[in-house]
DNA sequence: GCTGAAAGCCCAAGGTT
DNA sequence: AACCTTGGGCTTTCAGC
């Protein structure tokens, strides 16, 4: 399917929009690995085409917005659902992150924002009518996200 | 410092934005939303300087990439020094994810992705030189990211 | 596979209601 | 607070190497 083969402007790419995705445009990336706009921009398409950049989001403040609450539910599934289960549950309202884990009781991590304890208790039910069985259930008190900023350093100019 | 006042033009902007981070562009949301392009623009300068939208960022599929192994470390931090060791484990190399948890014993997880057992290792190591006590550690199968896609549904016109 | 130029579209700024 | 217009810049496409 994919190559993986990333090369030095591949990786220069990726670590340009990890700092920005959304105002770096193909022009400055060109200039930065040293090559054209287009060449860029094919780049990029050819990574979006391979699965490799699966999509472009913001990152939010939720606990600014209107979600104070974090929570991480932990879950345990039968192995052979687990990956549909994992499925169902990233539909539920609030549920912003799914990881499912190799091995192990704890083989199911569902993450979700709310607005209220009501939110929660929403969510702990939901989990329960998909067939999850709910371990334990914690409050995230701050998460801290690095874009993995470590893709090519030495690839750009800047 | 914010007014946590989202009304219905800035969730249809976030939940535009969601969709794709890169791609969407003022004017489109002006119209989906109903306002000029704009106005969508003072709104987005907003919501970036109220801190509620703190950046954009690719959404990378390291398994694609180079990096197939992600693994996540369940450990224990004295809880005076819980934060200055989040902030300084997220310097880690390979790194991409710190979260506290509010309370218990395994009160901070860190995820990481690595290209090899070595690399793993080597996060293992600096995770115990900066001070934690690692409880656990995993391999994470998948994750599957959800934008939180709830945001305004009815905000849009599409 | 990369480049370069042209066409079309978009963004930012200022002034207006 | 939202709108409109204009100038500058960006993305895309395609011929050419």
């Amino acid at each position: 399917m994919s190559q993986n083969s990333l090369d030095e402007i591949d990786r220069g790419i990726l670590h340009l929009l990890q700092h920005d995705a959304r105002n770096t445009t193909t022009t400055e990336m060109g200039e930065a690995v040293g090559v054209s706009a287009s060449t860029v921009g094919n780049r990029l398409q050819r990574l979006e085409d391979e699965g490799i950049v699966k999509g472009y989001h913001p990152q939010i403040d939720y606990h600014e917005a209107a979600f104070p609450l974090r929570v991480l539910f932990v879950c345990t599934a039968p192995i052979p659902e687990r990956e549909e289960l994992a499925e169902r549950v990233l539909e539920t309202n609030g549920v912003v992150s799914v990881k499912e884990i190799m091995a192990g009781v704890e083989n199911i991590h569902v993450e979700a924002v709310a607005r209220n304890r009501n939110d929660v208790v929403a969510v702990g039910r939901s989990l329960d009518d998909v067939g999850l069985d709910v371990v334990n259930e914690m409050l995230v008190k701050d998460e801290h996200v690095q874009p993995f900023d470590h893709f090519g350093d030495e690839a750009t100019d800047e």
